[in-house]
DNA sequence: TATGAATGAGTCTTCATTCAT
DNA sequence: GATGAATGAAGACTCATTCAT
């Protein structure tokens, strides 16, 4: 005699755990992706769960939460595929290794953007999802790490000099990144490939510094 | 002969020639500065700006007409206040030069990051924006030129290396610096002088270079 | 299992299945007859109708669709009214048929003009309200077809001329009902068996033929 | 030190003596033919008769009695032209005359069917209209006259049956010459001469009698 | 617990009317 | 009297949230 379930969890398999919860999340998620958060209505959200308008409110304390969930769930997914990207110490050329990883994280700046924008319009939101974000590992600095301590262990072999602060080199990276993918976001009709290479030189003036020896 | 003007703008003194409109757009910046451009009501800017409900009507085609002039008119004062910290070349030294530009470089992202935000979020408004800014002389690239020219002169006294790419390098010194801007966003109550602390190691790994000689 | 109901609906019988829907298009064709198309906004209707105000919206797509429904609801009404006052052929004389049945046809006009009026005033309603009685059986000939065929019916016995344009007939009938239809709205204080014995003497006249023989 | 005259009035002629009432009224009038009662704003109107927004308020009590004297100016336009299309008796044939008379008046009535549609919709400005029309010369009796007169003519030199009520006669003309307007209305594309084919059917349908003799 | 219609506060916008100039 | 910007009361419509079933 358990408790009613959802129509659309009713057709999955036995063995499937998913919780009408984790369903709402990840319905929130593709949508959120799909236009942005400004126009997006609860009933939308419903509609494209297959589920009823009202379910949303036995599961969360109201839509903010809901997406707030579908906001850090999307963080999740975006810091596993930038670690994916981290490079190997030793391996190639430092710059060729930033470089490469560059592209990834420009990329993933640039679809972190469009949320982190709806994010910084809407305060309070921002506030539970930060404090959300550090409650998990590592928080916020988990997206920074893996750069860093690849940084780190190239000191160490003596390819990226010692007396460099490496967070700091980690903001250099992150930033000129940032810069293209905002590049990116403006002009969405920009030539993709310039954009690449104006990375791998801004990277590259970094990597081997502007000011005269 | 004339119609009357508001409310508002009879107490001003003889001289003043602030027109409503002017006084809209100005009331509106306020307000974006206050609260985002995300729960911005036309109630509330008539409410701010004395005036009633209607007058917007009188003076914009609609409300993102006016959000729209009070953005441009923010990010002209940006522009300028960005323009009075061009660093003079051949005075000081590169890295402190493009340090202390830094530093206020990195507070003007900061604000205009919400506003920014604001308009990621709305394509319609950042695509009217955009169209505008490109208007008026210079465009986006006003933004980026004061640097940029300082790098160059820098070079041609042989103080920045001749076979740098200044507009890579600007992009390093931008994306950097709002790098800064992000987190002093993020964390408001963070400690200030750390992060411009922080900005300046950035830098100086930037100008200076990761990569071992 | 089922949503609620609205607090109007639910005092209802238990066996009543009238659905809000209908109760909406009733209200608003209380409305209209109340006080014209004109006047009528959609938050009258929903006080008139005891619901909130939004709840149109879940039924309609918008304020002329409900009110497009309560015009049809109307016009079936009347058209269901005139098809019982039609004679029968062979029956009293037809002079007698004819103004009996031009005095059900006049009360009827009488009433449709209101909203007739309405409608004209509103080319896209009145484009939809067309469209949408065309595609009911006959359309807007099937307010015609009954005189007609009466007509036609009593060609066969002889008692109308043969060699008249039987939709001629009708359009002359018609039009003296819906003269003394709009004298009646035009005049609503004015002597109503007045307008009746006109009407009776127009029909006359008409059958009678005015040309001196 | 004549009080100030408005712009538009200022470059008439020295003798013209159209006051900026009259002047207001025509802008009115034309405007109605063009859009319709329903769509009318009083800026529209100011725009169109190149004055400003208010004046109209120093000759008019509300927009409502503006629209009035445009609509009375119009009826009375109307009236002018069916005058002139009235039949002279004795010439022609009675059919021929009437059905020539009827082609006109239903010309007229399908102009005025829009506006007194906009006056059926708005009862109290109907009957600020029906109050005005009865003030003038004949009322709306004014309209059927003619016609009545020139049957009673026909009557006289025995065209017309002696013993039927030209009344009643008029109402049946005006009434089919109606229902053939009002499909002219509803059909736009509709063919013209078709319609003029069925009316003079209609007439003839009246004029020579259904009944079978 | 799920359902989905009902709720009603809130949004932008229009427009007849007023009134200082 | 003329001007036209200011006024503010509606209007249609949206949408997060509730709640009887």
């Amino acid at each position: 005699m358990s408790p009613r379930r959802a129509a659309v969890m009713r057709d999955r398999p036995a063995g499937d755990a998913t919780t009408l919860r984790d369903h709402l999340v990840a319905a929130t998620d593709q949508l959120l992706d799909a236009q942005g958060a400004g126009n997006l209505t609860t009933r939308e959200i419903a509609r494209h769960a297959g589920v009823s308008d009202g379910v949303l409110y036995n599961h969360f304390a109201d839509k903010a939460d809901l997406v707030l969930a579908a906001m850090i769930r999307r963080y999740g997914r975006l810091v596993e595929r930038l670690e994916e990207a981290t490079p190997r110490s030793g391996e190639g050329t430092v710059l060729g290794n930033v470089q490469s990883y560059g592209w990834a994280l420009s990329r993933v700046e640039a679809e972190v953007m469009l949320h982190g924008a709806a994010l910084l319009a809407d305060p309070p939101l921002l506030h539970r999802f930060w404090a959300e974000i550090h409650r998990s590992p590592f928080g916020i600095d988990r997206l920074r790490r893996p750069l860093r301590d690849y940084l780190r262990d190239e000191q160490g072999r003596g390819r990226v000099s010692a007396d460099i602060d490496t967070d700091a080199a980690v903001t250099v990276v992150f930033g000129a990144c940032a810069m293209v993918a905002l590049t990116r976001r403006l002009n969405p009709t920009a030539d993709g490939s310039e954009l690449d290479r104006h990375l791998d030189a801004a990277l590259a003036a970094a990597i081997g510094g502007f000011g005269a020896s």
